[in-house]
DNA sequence: CTTTGTGCAAAGGCTTTGCATGCTT
DNA sequence: AAGCATGCAAAGCCTTTGCACAAAG
């Protein structure tokens, strides 16, 4: 599973230096970004955390909320603050172009087939893969 | 990138008596099934063959689009045959449960959405992850 | 005979875990 | 002093690749 909610109470995660630096340059960045790109986003700017770190802080800040996580077609999986406006991707499968869209209907949609069939909506991954423009 | 499909015209990958058991197990499977389950399924039919082999099979079965491929959460690869009726799933981020559900509107909104940007759509992977109601 | 498929084992990439150390409370 | 956070390195998992051999055209 992605995350690790279960037993109720939340002890509150503890708020480090560490966490902060990881989810402000992720709010920094505004996108999504992995793991390990963020890692070098922080040893670029002088703050010098371990991998393993970076990805312990990511782990809490998605459980406490503060983050999103989506897994890419690749396997990777990346990051984004949770903050900024919610959309979704338009990826060209052949240049790679990304396009981000926005649209209720999605997010719509998804609560209320999650409303019917009795789940709690924690998140949702919508992507769209296709040919755009230039290389069709 | 998911697909290799650019230069054209796609001579026409073999069909060789693996990779029909590849897709027929699919096929019979029903649902999504990881490249390993596959292979132990095969495997488990008597039909012995190597793992990197239904790795290749299934890689060359989605270039020519009889089967679909999309990444979970976890990063691993899961494939379905094409044929059967195109939905989408609820999963509980707990106990794993999942929901088939099927609506024509994201499928519309998808293909509209990429008309509007110029994108020729292959393909829209679309989960919604929550608890069930058993876990709430 | 040339081309493509297959197996096996090794290599790769991303992520998690174990363990000792350093802070925080 | 007790408990969590960190780093580093090792281990894990899924997937891909290299190479030699077999099969197909």
């Amino acid at each position: 599973m992605t995350t690790t909610p279960p037993t109720a109470t939340r002890p509150t995660a503890r708020l480090t230096p560490r966490r902060e630096a990881v989810a402000q340059c992720l709010a920094t960045a505004g996108d999504f970004r992995s793991a390990q790109e963020l890692h070098g986003d922080l040893a670029n700017a002088g703050t010098k955390v371990g991998l393993a770190t970076v990805y312990r802080a990511l782990a809490d800040l998605v459980e406490v909320g503060r983050v999103d996580a989506l897994t890419r077609p690749d396997g990777e999986t990346v990051y984004r603050a949770c903050s900024g406006s919610h959309h979704h991707h338009l990826v060209c499968t052949e240049c790679g172009t990304t396009v981000e869209v926005a649209d209720d209907r999605v997010e719509q949609w998804a609560s209320e087939m999650a409303r019917q069939h009795g789940f709690d909506v924690v998140q949702h991954q919508v992507e769209v893969f296709g040919r755009c423009a230039n290389c069709r």
